[in-house]
DNA sequence: GCTCCAATCTGGTATATACCAGATTATGGA
DNA sequence: TCCATAATCTGGTATATACCAGATTGGAGC
């Protein structure tokens, strides 16, 4: 039965894409597990489990380690060139936001990032590294090197809402001017452990570096998402 | 020997790693077969595909269809919010470009656009489909629709250069604000067919819609670039 | 030197079968 | 009722083994 045209994991992945629009499943509701599914439609786990990377590499669902597979939930928007809060943005699209700080230290300036900065190798730099979530499921970890000659005394402070709006408003900083990358990778060591999935899962990379007005170095921000859990929208030029 | 710690496909992955750093292969040079590799380091060829999975998710390699393994190229820094062509800025980073037009037509709006531009269903629109290459690998393909009651007559010159610098020298159109939008999807249909890539290959879509000075829609661009081929690039802010 | 075709080489797909390790659930005792 | 622990369920890893289909190569015949 159906020659040649089309390998038997891509219809797998039609029928489960089928499957899951008839049983109306909807954002992060689990699916059957493996064995159970490969019963149901008659093949293997091995094959089974190809049509579920595929539908996973389309963004319909993800995994949620040895625990099972789940419906994706719409990707947040999110537009890095603006200065808006992270619980901002995620609260105005109606998902509710909570954000972990896992550590933070003052510590000296690396030679990678004294190499971006411009500042001296030992230089002081506070780090701090966090993790957010959005309706409970941890969509990225950021790492947030902030320049403490700007704002002493920050780490005293919760970084467990907007770093943002806390240079603003406490120490009156801020950005002029940044710097933005983005890059699709694979999500691994302490970022892929951090969010609990596998090593080499697809992420998306987010590097801001911004300066103040006399051009010194205040922030670095790496941010490290899952690959479906993002859409960047951006509005370039002049009105609206 | 070597326990629990962590799995053989991730061992491998170093050992390949490091293997590759000493044979100090580089950019499009071919690694030898899966077979010969999962030989040569003592496990099966399941598992040596394991691993260069692993390395295609990281981006140190690619697979070029039914063909074997090659080292993955530096990334193209790009950025979508200048008006700048693809062969100039491929060029200045001391690559060489090349486009390729699929096929180009005058068709009607369909709804999805439509809703998008705001113009109405079967507005005729122009439609340009184009592969793009750099170093002769195919690192894009891209959908271009054009409002032709700005530009009457495009589709009879070439489209095998930039759209972009063709509007604005021949038809005085210059693009005033737009829409980007940026995320990671799995290439799949005719998209992956058209870069010769598997269904489901991890990719970079970006969406940029234009509008001229009267607000009017002038152009919707929709590129799907491999997750390795680009590292996005972007300044904000005043000065620099 | 060229063209065409067959042999061969490559990765891609598919099945069967273990066992492992973390997560969850059930159970039984305090 | 609560807590510790054992049983069970889940996906993750690993090996062996075919065969398929597109790409490349090599050689025969012109």
């Amino acid at each position: 039965m159906s020659r040649a045209e089309y390998p038997v994991y891509l219809q797998l992945r039609d029928r489960l894409w089928t499957w899951i629009e008839q049983e109306q499943l909807c954002s992060q509701q689990k699916l059957p597990s493996e064995r159970e599914l490969s019963e149901r439609f008659g093949t293997t786990r091995v094959t089974i489990r190809q049509a579920l990377s595929q539908l996973e590499a389309e963004g319909l669902i993800f995994r949620s380690n040895r625990r099972g597979w789940y419906i994706t939930p719409e990707r947040l928007r999110y537009d890095p060139s603006r200065d808006i809060g992270f619980n901002h943005y995620v609260t105005e699209q109606g998902f509710s936001p909570r954000t972990e700080t896992l550590f933070k230290e003052l510590t000296e300036m690396p030679p990678w990032l004294s190499e971006i900065t411009g500042l001296p190798v030992g230089t002081p730099i506070y780090h701090v590294f966090r993790r957010r979530y959005v309706n409970e499921r941890g969509l990225l970890v950021e790492h947030n090197f902030i320049n403490p000659a700007k704002c002493p005394g920050l780490l005293s402070e919760s970084t467990d809402l907007s770093i943002w709006k806390m240079l603003k408003e406490q120490y009156d900083l801020v950005p002029d001017h940044r710097d933005i990358e983005i890059y699709p990778l694979a999500l691994k060591g302490l970022e892929a452990e951090s969010l609990n999935v596998n090593q080499g899962t697809a992420g998306l990379y987010i590097h801001r570096l911004s300066f103040d007005q006399e051009g010194e170095f205040l922030e670095l921000d790496r941010e490290y998402w899952l690959h479906d859990a993002l859409k960047i929208s951006v509005h370039v030029g002049s009105r609206h």
